[in-house]
DNA sequence: ACAGTATAGTTGTCAAGGCAAATATGCGCG
DNA sequence: CGCGCATATTTGCCTTGACAACTATACTGT
């Protein structure tokens, strides 16, 4: 007799699929980074990205930009001011919050990242059409939505 | 002057919106099973909610299918099974492994666990339609499979 | 059967991240 | 202004997971 309790449907669902999707981005990019030499982890990485595309913002902003807990993010910018990437500025409106914003050595490293990124997440969706790409986009989108709404 | 080096076109990437979409369902999830009051993270639900769907198997078959290190899968196995939801049973055809079941308490969590984590995936996607949802699937996967082809 | 290689599971070690407490500001209201 | 509450950052503590080393067993080719 078989223990099993549901029948598999062969289908994994949505939340295992989207763990081994990050799973295996993770992989990627954290092995383009190998290969470029950058000493940087995934955080890291996508910490200096997002200073890269938006500009300085305080720590919270981006601790929530890249999904973070506050007190991991004072710890990443630990390393990453002491590697040399960014900097901490005093926030021009609020004298609890910080500015952090990338150094010249910094921006000159994302230049360096940018291109490998942009192709591997171009490989990642190889095989789906632009509107399919637009498509996947949106559903995500919605999802992130729908989960954040309290019901 | 702005600081900015890639101007944003208001677009998450690929990679930060599923990293944020993966958050909120491990974050939905643990929640749901603080409610009902069961002492498990998310990483030890996906591991029964696997053996319960898919039956016994070996110990790195369930560390594959949850996508988790094999060191870290013996230290979740010594847990649950602590916790007596689940068994080491010797492996027929290899010595080597183990083969991991449930056992009727982790059988009976399982039962009670389900139809929350039925309402929690089905919540996170009640704005596609079921077409939507469909295609939703088939592009994760898509992308899945080309992230893991080498070239 | 034997050597070499691959895989299963366990353990030690370490870095990363979540949570709570502490401190310093901000912000709204009487 | 002063009070109460929310937010920003930092730090300590603890858990989780990755990686490497180790043992045991399986497999492959000769």
């Amino acid at each position: 007799m078989n223990t099993h309790i549901c029948p598999s449907d062969g289908r994994d669902s949505l939340g295992a699929l989207i763990g081994m999707v990050r799973g295996e981005i993770v992989r990627a990019i954290e092995s383009d980074l190998a290969a470029q030499g950058a000493d940087l982890k995934f955080t890291q990485f996508h910490m200096l990205k997002r200073l890269a595309m938006l500009g300085p913002m305080s720590a919270s902003e981006l601790a929530r930009a890249v999904d973070l807990d506050g007190g991991a993010m004072t710890r990443q910018l630990d390393q990453l001011e002491t590697k040399g990437y960014l900097r901490r500025q005093p926030h021009e409106q609020d004298r609890r919050a910080l500015r952090i914003e990338l150094t010249e050595a910094g921006e000159a490293l994302w230049r360096h990242l940018h291109e490998s990124n942009v192709a591997t997440l171009e490989r990642a969706q190889r095989t789906l059409s632009a509107e399919e790409r637009e498509r996947l986009h949106d559903y995500l989108e919605r999802v992130l939505t729908a989960l954040r709404e309290k019901d």
